[in-house]
DNA sequence: AGCCAGGACTGAG
DNA sequence: CTCAGTCATGGC
């Protein structure tokens, strides 16, 4: 399909990202929260903590007093509020039926103080296994950049789930690999200068039939 | 020495 | 709806 070059291109370039390393779901819906506006290996070493006092547990996360909580994830940055998100978090884990309809999970995800579109849609897709295309920051700076506009992070994520494969595999490498060029080439500059695949991307981009109105 | 990371919330224009 | 301030640690 044609409408996947820019994916195969950065697979091809970067490889497969595998994410999300996790060993469990509850895991990664922990990742999802202390990730927050954090680099990825503060949080490697909150997990290790967390695991190490065999707290990577969603029940027990849900029990926990708070002040243990803050002090395992210290490394993550933010940690008196995300102590009490996870906890938030974790309480809903445990007793929310997980095989239900997409939206409405998300609509419940989402009223959980601490949980916006990005991280409710990052459990969705890799915690659940939801075809839920994940929008980020590098993800509608490169679509700036490659001249495709639209308001809020809806109109981004319809774009792309309208424009590819409904399939969770290829959500998921995506969305990591837009991640890993952003953190190489998009950060907060006006351009991505230096960037290998900018002509390419630039020149056939997936949703190209899109950008011509 | 700063800048910023796999955001969300609140309040303001 | 967009913007700025806030929350906080640690790597490069």
């Amino acid at each position: 399909m044609d409408q996947l070059r820019a994916y195969k291109a950065l697979l091809r370039k970067f490889g497969k990202q595998g994410w999300w390393p996790a060993k469990s779901r509850f895991e990664v819906v922990a990742g999802a929260i202390l990730t927050q506006n954090t680099n990825w290996r503060n949080v490697e070493k909150a997990i290790g903590n967390l695991r190490k006092a065999r707290m990577l547990n969603a029940g027990k996360i849900a029990r926990a007093g708070k002040r243990k909580i803050e002090e395992l994830i210290r490394p993550s940055g933010f940690y008196r509020q995300k102590a009490g998100r996870l906890k938030d978090v974790a309480r809903w884990f445990v007793s929310a039926d997980k095989n239900r309809d997409t939206g409405e999970l998300r609509e419940e995800l989402l009223s959980i103080k601490g949980v916006g579109m990005e991280t409710a849609d990052s459990i969705l897709l890799y915690a659940l296994g939801r075809p839920v295309f994940v929008i980020d920051a590098y993800t509608k700076r490169m679509c700036g950049r490659h001249g495709i506009r639209r308001t809020g992070y809806e109109g981004y994520r319809a774009f792309f789930e309208k424009n590819l494969p409904k399939e969770v595999e290829l959500y998921k490498e995506f969305h990591a690999l837009i991640v890993e060029l952003g953190k190489r080439y998009c950060r907060k500059k006006p351009v991505c200068e230096g960037c290998p695949l900018r002509a390419l991307l630039f020149s056939s981009y997936p949703l190209k039939h899109v950008i011509q109105h």
